[in-house]
DNA sequence: TTTTAATGTGTTATTTTAACATAATGATAA
DNA sequence: TTATCATTATGTTAAAATAACACATTAAAA
């Protein structure tokens, strides 16, 4: 392989060849969400990510890249996997769709990425395109379109460990506004788990592990009775999280 | 930050600033051990470990890392953390200790690692020095020396990621010889899991789960009643891992 | 006012876990 | 040759967790 362009690319802020891509997961009307990217002039989708800067940690990086997208911030953020195959996605198909965008012999080269999934409010999430691309929207993670590089596979990889993390990860208390009633916190738990779950045993498991706080108040304009609200113990939580008793089945 | 050797480093085989580290564990008279390498000339002990080629994928690099050290190839092999710190460790004293043995521009850039732990059997493992170093051997896990880089903290946090992956993982399938006794078993889940287990209560669970098969032959020459020898029947081990139902507490 | 479906609470049989006791074994020491 | 003794194998039981059930309550809509 030929030395090319190397001033250049000493020069540039960023670490070559290192690159991260976050699946940025909500819940919204009992269907897990994800946070995608249209590029521009396209119908071409991705997952947020981008290169790492020389003096950041990847981290860190993770965190810029998510408070950019979402506006969030300390968010619950988990490195699940690195990307690390040679010919992870077909370059020469890449680089014909984004040609009018990007420095061919930039996006070129071989790159290894690190997969992080974050979990997020939805409704507290202001979705933001980045200077390649013109839209920056939900999707319901089960119908993705076909996406760019080999972001349905990293997507795919991000569920599996969701699903084996769920154990020892604070997965609601990230996922849910701050109120919301057991029968929405089962359909999240029955959207990462992908089964159903019974009513009366998932509610009597969840209150007898002491990190839920029942308000006085229901949530009201259902069509049948309102459900009481409930918000997480913060302190119990992590407690809980840290002696890894929050498994479930 | 002025480019430097820019030349140089790009017509380098390897990927600059991503390097892997290898936790290599076995189990050895009831103990956990890792493998570490001492640096020529010095009494400094790291941990396996080195950079990728350019046209090598990153868990290829760690099979091969695996198999230059210990001589055993199709292992298991999981990677457990990336650790993108800016500031892993102090880059000036690794610098000035291993000053005899490489090219400080060369060492002293930021450099992102992927670790790897990997768990082999003790009888089958040829340790061996790379290039830098003069000496492989094991190590007690509980008892290392102070490393080089972060590498206390690698092995730590590489421990904790077996213990939570003890459930889902085929560990005791590659750390023990193919023939073994339930003692032995119980042994090494002790020395993971850094408790002691009730043998009765254990060997009733293990037993349960199908994926032991009970040999004719028992383990003779101890002082005591001599045990049985077991040997994994591998299909069923496999089905059990898949369907995540090895959790164990 | 009735209907309807979602919510909250309760019951029970089964399975799993935890804690404990004891018999069998085989080299070693007496 | 026999007794000793630590180790292994197997057994028992109470407590806890789980799974699979039934049913009363509620609040909007019909």
């Amino acid at each position: 392989m030929p030395p090319k362009k190397t001033i250049l690319r000493d020069a540039a802020p960023y670490l070559p060849e290192l690159t991260l891509d976050c699946v940025i997961l909500s819940f919204h009307e009992d269907r897990l969400k994800v946070l995608l990217l249209r590029w521009k002039g396209t119908q071409e989708w991705s997952l947020p990510g981008g290169p790492i800067q020389r003096n950041e940690a990847v981290d860190a990086a993770a965190n810029r890249i998510l408070k950019e997208r979402t506006g969030l911030d300390d968010i619950f953020l988990q490195q699940f996997h690195v990307f690390g195959e040679v010919e992870r996605y077909n370059r020469e198909e890449i680089r014909h769709k984004l040609k009018h965008l990007i420095d061919p012999d930039k996006w070129y080269e071989r790159a290894v990425s690190v997969g992080y999934y974050a979990l997020v409010d939805y409704t507290k999430v202001t979705p933001t395109p980045d200077a390649y691309t013109e839209q920056c929207a939900w999707w319901d993670v089960q119908h993705t379109p076909a996406l760019l590089f080999d972001h349905n596979h990293i997507i795919h990889v991000a569920r599996q460990a969701l699903r084996t993390q769920l154990s020892w990860q604070p997965i609601g208390y990230n996922l849910l506004p701050e109120q919301f009633t057991l029968p929405e916190l089962q359909r999240l738990y029955e959207a990462i788990l992908g089964k159903t779950l019974d009513p009366r045993n998932f509610q009597r498991k969840m209150l007898s592990l002491g990190i839920l706080e029942r308000l006085a108040e229901r949530r009201r304009g259902g069509a049948h009775k309102s459900p009481y609200l409930y918000r997480f113990k913060k302190e119990q939580y992590e407690l809980k999280l840290k002696e890894g008793n929050l498994f479930f089945t």
